[in-house]
DNA sequence: GAAGATACCAAGCAAGCGCTTGGTTTGTAA
DNA sequence: TTACAAACCAAGCGCTTGCTTGGTATCTTC
């Protein structure tokens, strides 16, 4: 299943909003506001006027400010997720698994959903704490994935360090790259995924 | 020298607040704000709340609310520096030098500079265009002696990626342990060093 | 102990914020 | 055509925000 058909099964299940919609269209419009100027200095009438309404309109299609960012969040992990689990599932070995998982999150964080993986990243703290509670536990479908691989990898000792530290060291790492990889600079979302490969000792998975 | 040698040598240069000063103490608290709640969410009457004094008080020693979280970053960054030189200089080999500059970043994100480190990290974009550029400049100093250290060791083909993309992921590796590294979790600063050392292939130098 | 700087308070202003309200237009289905 | 809901507008309310103002203590220096 390619990228586009997990996208649309998700709009079918009601799980993202299609970007065509207008939920769809404010929610991509709001990820770029949040990630450029931050959610507290995005007004309701910045986004409004994103979408070319009313601020008071808004609140027709969202009962608070928060509500926005927070399904910014809740549909990015959903569709990434998933997006995920079919990389993983295409790959072979541990360490092509390995490889597949970096080259799909380094493309969520710098392709389409990158607006959006910022917006998670840097504005986790404006989220209510009942959001951030619910939003954790979409994130650790997401993560298990990852533990999935890197456990088998240290049991086969190609991994000299512990998943579970090794996990977080790379979501600090690939989040990072949102602010200063650029695709047009020479580097290739496929360079980078064989630098972090060469970064940790696996040449010979290069 | 050492690191309190270090910090009073910079307090008597007028490079860094005396942290028993009014100056210092506000920026201390300053710091644990911006880190809890954000820039954003922090009001000034909150800042002068933390220290016992008069929103408008605070003006009569900076005179924006930017400017606070301006001197947060900028005497974070001088302390730093000087710790990471004086880290390196001790250092005899060049992977001796990698690990000390390691534990050195480990250090300064999860001990005593650690909020105002999160601050760095997390309220960049809440500083003025032109604020940014200055804090920029002191940042390159600190970056300068990363690199210098990581192409020797390319050179020496210990390390088999590139230098800056290195630096990089390094960079949002070591930041990003400040959202999950609790020095009482059965993992100390050594261990997560080791276990960087180790995550990089570098295990004979463990 | 006078003089001047430094540090602070009490009060409040102007602007911007999230959100509400009452009413109008647009879309949909029988 | 009618009936009803969904989508939107125009106006503005109540509150919080960063910052200012005019005045008063407190410290320092000769």
């Amino acid at each position: 299943m390619n990228q586009d058909a997990i996208l649309k099964s998700l709009i079918a299940d009601n799980l993202v909003s299609d970007p065509s919609g207008a939920r769809g269209r404010l929610l991509r419009e709001a990820a770029g506001l949040f990630r450029d100027k931050g959610y507290e200095r995005t007004t309701v009438r910045d986004l409004a006027a994103a979408v070319g309404i009313q601020s008071g309109s808004l609140f027709h299609h969202f009962r608070t400010k928060e509500e926005i960012l927070k399904a910014v969040m809740v549909e990015t992990i959903r569709l990434n997720t998933a997006l995920m689990q079919s990389a993983v599932d295409a790959a072979e070995s541990n360490a092509d698994k390995l490889r597949a998982l970096i080259r799909a999150e380094l493309e969520s964080i710098n392709g389409q959903t990158g607006e959006a993986m910022a917006v998670l990243v840097f504005e986790w703290r404006s989220l209510s704490e009942s959001s951030q509670e619910e939003v954790l536990k979409l994130r650790d479908i997401y993560e298990a994935l990852w533990l999935e691989v890197l456990e088998a990898l240290r049991t086969e000792d190609v991994l000299a360090a512990d998943p579970f530290v090794v996990r977080r060291m790379l979501t600090g790492a690939l989040s990072w790259t949102v602010t200063w990889f650029r695709p047009d600079g020479g580097l290739s979302l496929d360079d980078l995924t064989s630098q972090v490969m060469g970064m940790m000792g696996m040449k010979q998975f290069l």
